[in-house]
DNA sequence: CTAACGTTTGTCCAACCGGTCAAAATTTTG
DNA sequence: CAAAATTTTGACCGGTTGGACAAACGTTAG
């Protein structure tokens, strides 16, 4: 009753944690079939046949790191209550993500590129579980729209809008501080970037009174 | 006083024209190091060798890809003047853009697989020829604040949220229509993703009254 | 017709890449 | 310590890839 757990030694869970680090590193940067395995070996240190010791193929290693992806990726939109008041359940979700992006911006670019090339290796989670857990919520901010507590939209092009300009901040980071330049481009965007998206969130472009 | 024109006979412009549209599909679904020549070549339906008579290396198609691109993609950003009404000007941008999306999605991808992975080839121009051209648009938008004609926001963050929202229905296309489903990730999904942004840019989320 | 020029193809190569394997080195266990 | 189990390594393999090259083919102008 244990054949499903993997059962593995200490030196295993640290190896392979230390193979996944460096692979998440060069994946994100790369692309799949733009990395090779000796370039995630060298970043984690060892040769190539000792990685392929604790990873059999080198598609183990983007499939286990996709499956850990997806779970902390969805959370913050798991997150969202019907508990709450509605304009600071939405407030609190862009800010969750938009921290998503500043922290773990390699996640968001691995993630972009699977999707970007077609998503040939997730389809059916997209299909499924994301389906699933999207329309789940937008029947939940449907329900704020009919109570009158925000404005009536479409809730999934809402929650489209919401991943495409926070993620953008990770996905497209080199762009960002390019066009900002060294005296904006520091650690403050992500303060600039709050702001704005509040605001726009909020009230749009329209000019009070 | 032509030594820079290549002056190419008209097979040559042909063939050139055939190589460039196979390897935008080529590139925009694999990325660069992802596309094969090879790929390409059947794409454009001749032999590799062939094909590289007309490109002497794979990275001077990539690179002539992208001179053109970015012309095109700018374009709309160029257009964005000082003459008309603010909020309109806004409007139609964003419109724009969207439009560009729909009807150049591989455009898209192309260049967000080249932001993706840091930007190698064309970073120069990202940090003169875009952050000169967004500045100055920043400028006018500022303008257009001083004269309460729009909101006061950040107006760098503001064409952020407008390129990433609109190209997000190029770039992320499989996972809007995967979560989208069947029903209502046809066609009509640009047109609802329209109508949401203009919403969304103009009145933000917070209920009316 | 033929010489010159432009185009296409088959063949080949060296580098790279994912992955195997057996043997050596190391760690764990009794 | 010694046997057993685990980990690491170097050598190797077959397939792929970017690119070179010369020969063949086609086209056009004189």
């Amino acid at each position: 009753m244990e054949g499903s757990a993997p059962r593995r030694t200490r030196i295993q869970q640290e190896k392979r944690e230390l193979i996944l680090e460096a692979a998440l590193e060069v994946f994100s940067t790369n692309g799949f079939r733009g990395s090779t395995i000796d370039q995630i070996a060298e970043a984690a240190g060892m040769s190539k046949p000792n990685l392929l010791y604790y990873f059999r193929r080198k598609e183990d290693i983007h499939e286990t790191l996709m499956k850990r992806l997806l779970d902390t990726w969805l959370a913050p939109l798991r997150e969202l209550d019907d508990i709450g008041d509605p304009m600071t359940e939405l407030k609190s979700y862009i800010r969750r993500k938009l921290e998503m992006a500043r922290d773990f911006p390699r996640e968001s670019r691995l993630f972009a590129n699977e999707i970007l090339q077609g998503a040939p290796r997730i389809m059916p989670m997209l299909e499924g579980e994301l389906k699933t857990l999207v329309d789940e919520k937008a029947t939940v901010i449907k329900g704020w729209m009919r109570a009158g507590k925000i404005a009536r939209t479409d809730p999934w092009h809402l929650i489209f809008s919401i991943w495409a300009t926070t993620q953008h901040y990770a996905d497209f980071d080199v762009q960002v501080r390019a066009v900002l330049g060294p005296d904006r481009g520091g650690e403050g965007r992500f303060e600039d970037a709050a702001r704005f998206l509040e605001q726009l969130f909020l009230d749009g472009l329209k000019p009070k009174g």
